[in-house]
DNA sequence: GGCCGGTGTGAGAGCGCTCTCATGCCGTGC
DNA sequence: GCACGGCATGAGAGCGCTCTCACACCGGCC
C-alpha cells in the first residue's frame, strides 16, 4: 500500500519523469507527448494521487471555492425551502466547474464583522449574496473585499440599476403579479384585494407594482390592501381586516403562498368558501401551495435556475474579469390550481 | 494605502521583529514579550494583515474546513425546513471555532464520486454526513477517506451499535412516538391508528416502535396500520384507507407533519371534524404544523441542537483523535395544539 | 554541414507560512 | 567571578505545488 497521500515529487519518481511533466498531465496543460502522459496518468492513478489544494492555490492565487453568503436572521428562511432550493441549483453549477461551496450563514452583528474578515483574506474566489434588506451592510462588506459578487434578488438601491459591475439575478416579479392578477380578472373578479409583504424588500414592492399594472391604477385602493410579513399568521390577520370593509373582496392577491396559507385559513373562519365567495392566488409555488386545502392558484419562478444562473454568471466574472456579466431576470409562470 | 494583502514579512518588517515573533503573535503561543507582542498587535491591524490560509494549511496540514455533505435525492428534503436549521446549528458551532463550512450536495452516482475523491483527497478536516440509507455508499466514502465522520441520524447497521469509533447524533425518535401515543391515551382515545413514514429509515422504524411500546404491543393491528412516504398527498392516500375499515379510528398518529396534514385533509373530506371525532398528532414540529388548520399537536426535536452536537462532536475528535465521543440521543417533547 | 526555429522536458525558484533549532541574554548559585 | 539553566528571539528549512527559463533534441533550410 502507497503512502496515504503521495506527492507530486513521488508521482514524478514512479513514472520517471520530472516534477514539471506531472504538473503538467494533471492540468491538461499541452506539449506534453502522448506515451509520456499515458505513462504518467497510469503513474497517479496507481499511486492514487490527489493535488494538494493549498499547495496549488498557494502559487496559483486560486481557491477554487465560493463563498455563499446567507444574512436571513429572520424565521422566514425556516419556512419555506426557498434557500435549499437555490442551494441545490449554486451547488450543481459550481460543482460541475470543480469550485467548493463554502456557506457562511450570518445570524448577529459578530458574524457580519467575521464574513467581512474572511472573504478580505482572499480564502475564497468570488461572493454569492442573497436578499439584501435596504442599508444592509453586507452590500458594504462585498465591496471592500474585492472579490467579484453576484447578488440573489434585486438590490434595493436605485444606484445599482446603472452599476454596471453590481450583477444580480431575479425573478420577474412585477410580471408575475401582473399574471395572478390577470388571471383574477379573466375569470370575472372585480374586486381584487392584495396582501403584501414587507416592502423593504424589492421583491415585495415589485409584486405591489405588478398588482397596480393590471389594475390599470398607480396604487391600490385602501380598502383593498392590507399589509403581511410572508408569514401565515401575518396573512390571516391581513385577511381578516380586509373583510372588516365592505364590500368584501371577492379575490385576494397574497404576496406570497404562505400568506395566502393564512388568507384560507381566515376565510373560512368567516364561513367563506374558497373560490366560491373569494378566489385566493398565492406567490411562490413552493410546496406550501400544494399542501394548501384548496390546493393554491400561484406563481412559480424557477428557484434552483436562479441559484444555477448565480452561480455561472460568478463562473463568468472569475474567468473573464475584465467583462462583467449582465444582471438576468428569469420569467414566471401562472399555475393554475383550485383556489382561482 | 499598504498591499492589498501584506505578509507576515511585511508585518514583521514593519514591527522591527521576525517572521517568527509575529507568527507567535499572530497564533497566541506563548513567550513573547508583552511590549512586543502589543507592537506587533498594532503593525497587523495597521497592515490590515490577513494570514494566508493556503500557506498555513500547507505546513499545518489542517485546513480549518469540515465538509457537509448532504445526499437526498428526494423531495423531502424541499419539503420541510430540516436542513436549514440542522445547518443553522452547525454552522454556529464551527465557526464559533474557526472552522469553515463546505457543503456538498449530491444529487447522482457522479456526485458520490466527486465527493469521495474530494473527501480523500485532505481538502477538509472532517465529515458531517446526514440520514444515510441502508447500504448507503457514504458509509463506504466516509470509511475510505480516513475522515473523522459524525452521522446525523441513527446509521441503520446494526454493527454500527457496537463500534464505537462510528459516532452519530439522533433525536429520540422511540420515545417521542412513546410521548404521543401516551397524550393520546391519556385522552381517551382508544383505537390509534398509526401512519408510518418508509420504514427503510431508523427514523420510521423507531416512531412505529414507540408507538407499539404505548399501545404495548409488539406489531400494530393491521387495520390501524397505513404505510406513507413523508409527503402531504401519502399521508392523505393511508388516512382515507384507514377510513374504510370499521370501526373508524379516533385517533391517527403521523410519522411526520406533513403526513398528518394529509390526513387532516382526508378527514375533512369524509365530513369528519378534528379533534372531535378523530384526534391527530404528527411529528417533528416544523412549521407546517402550526400551520395546520387546527394547529397539530405534535412531537418536538430541537433539530438546531442536533446540528451544533454533530459539529461539536466532529471538534472534539479533531482535537483528541485518540478519544473518539460517544453517540448522542437527544430527548424530544410532545407540543400539545388544538388536533389532539 | 552548420544554423535556425520549434518542440518537449527538466531544473530551480518561490508562493506564505510554521516550527525546530541555535543563539543571545538574563539571573541565579556556588 | 564564572558556570549554568531558562527564557525570548531569530535564522532557516521545508510543506507541495506552479511556472519561468534553460537546455536538449530534431528537422529543414541555405
Amino acid at each position: 500500500m502507497p503512502a496515504p497521500h503521495p506527492t507530486l515529487e513521488a508521482v514524478a519518481a514512479h513514472a520517471g519523469v520530472s516534477r514539471a511533466t506531472v504538473s503538467r498531465v494533471v492540468n491538461g496543460t499541452p506539449g506534453v507527448r502522448p506515451e509520456l502522459r499515458e505513462k504518467v496518468k497510469r503513474s497517479v492513478a496507481e499511486l492514487g494521487y490527489v493535488p494538494n489544494s493549498a499547495a496549488r492555490s498557494l502559487v496559483t492565487r486560486r481557491t477554487g471555492a465560493v463563498a455563499v453568503v446567507i444574512a436571513e436572521p429572520e424565521t422566514r428562511v425556516f419556512a419555506d425551502p426557498f434557500f435549499a432550493r437555490q442551494l441545490r441549483g449554486i451547488s450543481r453549477e459550481l460543482s460541475a466547474n470543480d469550485l467548493q461551496l463554502l456557506l457562511l450563514l450570518v445570524e448577529d452583528e459578530a458574524d457580519y464583522q467575521r464574513v467581512g474578515r474572511y472573504l478580505a483574506g482572499g480564502h475564497v474566489d468570488g461572493t454569492l449574496m442573497f436578499s439584501l434588506h435596504a442599508n444592509d451592510p453586507l452590500r458594504g462588506i462585498a465591496a471592500a473585499s474585492g472579490l467579484p459578487t453576484v447578488f440573489g434578488g434585486r438590490p434595493w438601491w436605485p444606484e445599482w440599476e446603472r452599476d454596471a459591475s453590481l450583477v444580480y439575478v431575479d425573478t420577474d416579479n412585477r410580471d408575475g403579479a401582473r399574471q395572478a392578477v390577470g388571471h383574477l380578472l379573466d375569470t370575472g373578479r372585480r374586486r381584487i384585494a392584495v396582501i403584501t409583504g414587507p416592502l423593504d424588500q424589492t421583491s415585495a414592492v415589485d409584486r405591489l407594482a405588478g398588482y397596480c399594472d393590471a389594475l390599470g391604477v398607480t396604487e391600490p385602493e385602501p380598502a383593498l390592501h392590507a399589509h403581511g410579513d410572508f408569514t401565515v399568521d401575518g396573512g390571516a390577520a391581513a385577511m381578516a381586516r380586509l373583510l372588516a370593509h365592505s364590500p368584501a373582496p371577492d379575490a385576494v392577491f397574497a404576496g406570497n403562498d404562505l400568506m395566502a396559507t393564512g388568507a384560507l385559513r381566515a376565510l373560512r373562519a368567516h364561513g367563506l368558501s374558497v373560490p366560491a365567495d373569494v378566489a385566493v392566488v398565492g406567490y411562490d409555488d413552493l410546496e406550501p401551495a400544494a399542501w394548501a386545502d384548496p390546493p393554491l392558484t400561484t406563481v412559480r419562478q424557477d428557484i434552483a435556475r436562479m441559484g444555477e444562473i448565480m452561480a455561472s454568471l460568478l463562473l463568468r466574472s472569475l474567468n473573464a474579469p475584465e467583462s462583467p456579466p449582465a444582471s438576468v431576470i428569469i420569467p414566471t409562470e401562472l399555475v393554475v390550481r383550485a383556489s382561482a
